[in-house]
RNA sequence: GUGGUUGUAGCUCAGUUGGUUAGAGCGCCUGAUUGUGGUUCAGGAGGUCGUGGGUUCGAGACCCAUCUUCCACCCCA
């Protein structure tokens, strides 16, 4: 049998997980910063828990998990069983809808507003490309309860405060569901919102000429694609957008709300020369009803490093309806893959031990490992050489593993204690005892 | 899901139009030399050429299938 680990899955090695826990610790650090309380949810939920909440693409790529037992043997048709026929659980696609499953299902226990955070892997069934795998870890704060728009103003401080630390240059996209609502109004397509807000969002990658192409190919009418028109050219500075927007959305409801829920949020965030309106910024995930936000790194082309917004309805879905909430999410892997490109990544992340006891002979062994367990009683972090091996391999591995120091005793050599420096090549000698001092004062 | 791409020693790769015992560098192991490694020298181990079929007198090289890698589309972190 062949050792293969599965498709778009990754083992992490010692230096791997000490960079990716170098960033971890900073997304975390900051959601304790801004009182988020840690969560977490079971890898796999009830298949109905998460499908129809991603849109129809999302339940393509939702990983099912087979029921147990022989399950066929109440299938209708045998040889084409009904995804509900042969799966009744599905792997973790988000962090979004199984924390608003559990805010319905503890909604009694809870105390609104009600903030959390949550980081631990999803799967999609995807294939795996550039920046994209099938297990992949997703960093998320949210906070439900509140329909302030202070709890967008500090997600987005939150989004300039993490990657700020990890001096990850950024810019964020925000946009407005409501805005986007309004022009499908304006342009009389709003039974096509979803579709239309899909197209108009790879503007970036496909261009004016693209997205007018993909709109006639979808049988939007020269008049709809006409009255469109205006949002492709809306691609300048906030101000300029706003302005634009207040005489183009004119009095439509849903326009002057959303363009004044962006507006407020801008004035009031910390760092909004980091922000760009962008009224093509769609986001695929269909349970947005308010603002959402995107975190790009403009000098790597990976696609989105987090994303985020307002949703005012998740929880209805389960039984808890008027609960508003909004979240953003961190996107671990491209934020590892964009520090490693523009070299942010520091390199002495990776922690040694103290030193490491190599072994003479036989008669000195007992003493040397006594050595190794005082040493570690007192808090220093040692190794010890299994087997009476040559000096030339017991220094190699000690040096492979990061060893700062070796430590050599020989009972027949005066019952004395050689400590080395690994890197500087230096040693000294000191009576046996009084090794223990001596990585002490190191420490300090 | 659609289209393309990759797969040769632990790692990075060579292997001309199919032709004898498949190579290199690094790494690894052994020995010598450095008081106790990092230098140098000598020697050595290690490959079902992703897998399974097929074409051929003969295939690492050609064909088919399958898996894997990476990439684009779709969609997304």
């Amino acid at each position: 049998m062949r050792a293969q680990s599965p498709k778009g899955t990754r083992d992490f090695d010692f230096t791997e997980l000490s960079r990716r826990n170098y960033v971890i610790d900073r997304i975390k650090a900051a959601f304790e910063i801004f009182s988020y309380r840690p969560l977490e949810t079971p890898s796999f939920e009830n298949i109905e828990t998460l499908m129809g909440k991603y849109g129809d693409e999302g339940d393509r790529l939702v990983f099912k998990i087979l029921r147990s037992g022989d399950f066929l043997r109440s299938a209708r048709d045998k040889s084409n069983p009904s995804v509900d026929e042969i799966a009744d659980k599905a792997l973790r696609y988000d962090l979004t809808v199984p924390f608003s499953r559990y805010v319905s299902q503890n909604n009694g226990k809870l105390t609104f507003p009600f903030k959390r955070y949550q980081i631990q892997p999803v799967w999609r069934a995807d294939k795996p490309q550039k920046g994209r795998f099938r297990e992949f870890l997703q960093c998320d704060a949210d906070v439900v309860g509140s329909k302030s728009l202070w709890q967008e103003v500090e997600m987005l401080d939150l989004y300039t405060y993490v990657f700020n630390s990890l001096n990850l240059p950024i810019r964020i996209k925000l946009n407005n569901r409501k805005i986007l609502a309004a022009i499908s109004e304006v342009c009389g397509i709003e039974n096509r919102l979803a579709e239309f807000t899909m197209i108009l969002d790879k503007i970036d990658k496909i261009g004016e000429g693209g997205v007018l192409k993909e709109l006639k190919e979808k049988e939007f009418s020269k008049d709809q694609i006409e009255k469109l028109k205006p949002a492709f050219k809306l691609r300048s500075n906030n101000k300029d957008i706003i302005s634009y927007l207040n005489g183009w959305l004119g009095n439509n409801e849903q326009g002057i709300s959303g363009t004044e829920e962006v507006n407020f949020i801008l004035n009031k965030v910390k760092n909004n020369g980091l922000i760009d309106i962008d009224i093509c910024l769609a986001r695929g995930l269909n349970y947005y009803t308010g603002s959402i936000f995107e975190v790009n790194v403009p000098d790597v082309d990976i696609g989105s490093v987090g994303g985020g917004g307002r949703y005012d309805d998740l929880t209805s879905l389960f039984g808890l309806s008027d609960v508003s909430g909004v979240g953003i999410s961190f996107g671990l892997d491209r934020i590892m893959f964009c520090l490693q490109e523009l070299g942010l990544m520091p390199n002495n992340l990776q922690k040694g031990i103290d030193v490491m006891i190599l072994r003479t002979n036989e008669e000195s062994s007992e003493k040397s490992f006594q050595i190794a367990q005082d040493l570690r009683e007192a808090g220093v972090l040692v190794d010890f050489y299994p087997d009476l091996a040559k000096m030339k391999k017991q220094f190699d591995y000690a040096e492979k593993i990061g060893a700062m120091h070796v430590l050599i005793y020989d009972e027949a050599n005066n019952k004395e204690v050689i400590v080395k420096d690994i890197k500087a090549g230096k040693q000294v000698a000191m009576p046996a005892g009084n090794e223990l001092s001596y990585f002490l004062d190191l420490k300090k």
